[in-house]
RNA sequence: GGCGCCGUCGCCAAGUGGUAAGGCAAGGGUCUGCAAAACCCUCAUCGUCGGUUCGACUCCGAUCGGUGCCUCCA
């Protein structure tokens, strides 16, 4: 039974749905006024987590994000840069969604755009107005928190406190200084829309009420952010819809995940602390950054820094190098059986994830079966093999990890190049010379790689070792790292030098 | 000031009443030309002080330290 800890209620819930067999999710998007970082990265991966693993359990899932692509810093950032607010959106939601393609985050069903959903949130505002829940003053329509007597309930804050922390106001004709903007007037140059209280555009939180309400539905199953999203976002979120279609909940379940933290701060603009993920995705894959981010849990903060990443780096390379030769693994006829065990492993895989989507535990799990069919693997039955393998599948499809097991042939041009100038270098050195002559550089890179593998296993029998570990750190230095066994050689590929070999 | 969260081995990090998962690092081994990999072994009583309880890392109170939101923010 899977349970959730839902923010409203401060409580681990149990999972139930709206419709039987369907769960409708929208997750906070992101502002596209500048590159995404790691953070931006983690909840998307978050989000993605859940809906793998609700489709693991036999839902279908109806999953939204949002882009809010109107706003004060879409803005004043296009008219830094002299381009049209669309053209700064697009550019920006383009990087973004090509970085979460590199995190392995599925296609959601909708990525809705505020400014595509003019309409929606028009009319919203219009019925909000019509049920005297906003009013118009001279520079926008305000929703009047007063009005709504459960403001608060989800930020569990007291109105009263609130309007005492309150910011000295912008706009003396306001009601209360809590009230917040449903729809801004156009100020002189500002991009604009028609409406009935004449041009202007969306406040912000009105975008995700409307865009929600339009493919969702009220009291849709999951709304999920990060819990800087908890007030004012969400809670005015909550005030509109509700006062909006009368209905309550307007969601089911609210999920809010934790911040990065960089340096025991919150990794944010202003602070200049972030880490883009176009940087970490210079050195580190996209996999191995994804095995970091759901090796914590969801809701608390991750603190940040590159030391972890390369530790998940080396889980990574743990769990792939396990994994490849589990796959060349063959059973053996009455061979141990590990049925039992891999059902045990699942139950096990399955409590963690029903616990409020625990992927910690999950990586956990993964380590402990890995270091079982390390041992005890060459020795297990064909049908066993069958059975963990299923199950390992099923984890690293609901992680997003869906490279592992392959040798990931990240041979790109300059890779290549790199290999090529390591080739001639041998071809300086006396003793190999006449060997490395037979490469040729028009060959397949892993063709030249297994050729230099032969030939060093050659001055290996020689005892040649001067030679052969030559050949070994060069390949080595470029990434590709040789481990002998007893009768043959086999090389990988790693993905990075990491942090180390950066200097 | 209001509402929260956090403080667990050198580092990262699970844990929500029954005597501390996992990873990295470190040390010692098996293997090995060396290296790597893999495997084995070693490595904490949970910020502090009280309280509740047969029993607390887990509940309550206090205290110290850190931090988030209350203004844009995943």
């Amino acid at each position: 039974m899977l349970k959730v800890y839902n923010t409203l209620t401060r409580k681990q819930e149990e999972f139930k749905t709206r419709e039987k067999g369907k769960v409708y999710i929208y997750a906070c998007g992101v502002t596209p006024y500048d590159f995404p970082h790691i953070g931006h990265g983690r909840s998307a991966v978050i989000y993605d987590v859940m809906h793998r693993y609700l489709e693991y359990k036999g839902y279908e899932v109806i999953h939204i994000s949002n882009f809010t692509d109107i706003d004060d810093k879409i803005i004043n950032r296009s008219n830094e840069l002299h381009i049209n607010y669309k053209e700064l959106a697009d550019k920006y939601i383009s990087i973004y969604l090509d970085n979460l393609d590199m995190l392995n985050v599925k296609q959601l069903y909708r990525y809705p755009r505020a400014t595509e959903h003019i309409p929606q949130i028009i009319e919203m505002v219009r019925v909000l107005k019509e049920k005297g829940y906003a009013y118009e003053i001279s520079d926008g329509i305000y929703y009047e928190v007063s009005k709504f007597k459960e403001y608060g309930k989800l930020s569990h804050r007291d109105i009263t406190a609130l309007r005492e922390g309150a910011r000295v106001e912008v706009n003396p004709e306001k009601r209360d200084p809590l009230d917040f903007a449903l729809w801004k007037k156009a100020k002189e140059g500002e991009p604009s829309w028609d409406s009935p209280w004449g041009k202007g555009r969306p406040g912000w939180h009105i975008e995700c009420s409307a865009m929600s309400l339009h493919y969702l539905g009220s009291s849709f199953d999951i709304h999920g952010g990060g819990d800087d999203l908890i007030f004012p976002h969400h809670e005015n979120e909550i005030a509109q819809s509700e006062a909006y279609t009368g209905k309550v909940p307007f969601v089911r379940y609210w999920l809010h995940n934790g911040m990065v933290i960089v340096n025991r701060e919150k990794m944010s603009k202003s602070l200049n602390n972030f880490f883009t993920m176009n940087e970490l995705f210079k050195r580190y894959d996209g996999e191995i950054v994804r095995l970091y981010l759901v090796s914590i849990s969801y809701h608390k903060p991750l603190s940040f820094d590159l030391e972890s990443l390369e530790q998940s780096s080396k889980n990574y390379e743990y769990f792939n190098q396990s994994y490849i030769r589990f796959k060349q693994l063959s059973g053996q006829e009455n061979g141990l059986s590990s049925i039992e065990l891999a059902k045990k492993w699942r139950e096990r895989f399955e409590d963690a994830m029903d616990n409020d989507f625990n992927t910690a535990l999950v990586v956990a799990l993964l380590f402990d079966i890995f270091k079982f069919v390390n041992v005890k693997g060459s020795q297990l039955s064909g049908e066993s093999l069958t059975e963990v393998d299923k199950l390992l599948q099923d984890i690293f499809l609901v992680l997003g990890i869906k490279k592992l097991g392959t040798i990931e042939e990240k041979i790109n041009v300059s890779f290549k190049e790199e290999l090529m100038v390591l080739v001639e270098g041998l071809k300086e050195e006396k003793e190999l010379a006449e060997a490395i002559s037979s490469i040729s550089l028009k060959e397949e890179v892993s063709d030249i790689i297994k050729k230099l593998i032969d030939i060093r296993w050659e001055l290996k029998s020689e005892k040649r070792f001067k030679s052969a570990d030559l050949i070994r750190n060069r390949l080595k230095d470029i990434g590709v790292v040789l481990e002998d066994t007893n009768t043959r050689t086999t090389y990988k590929l790693i993905y990075t030098r990491g942090v180390e070999n950066e200097k």
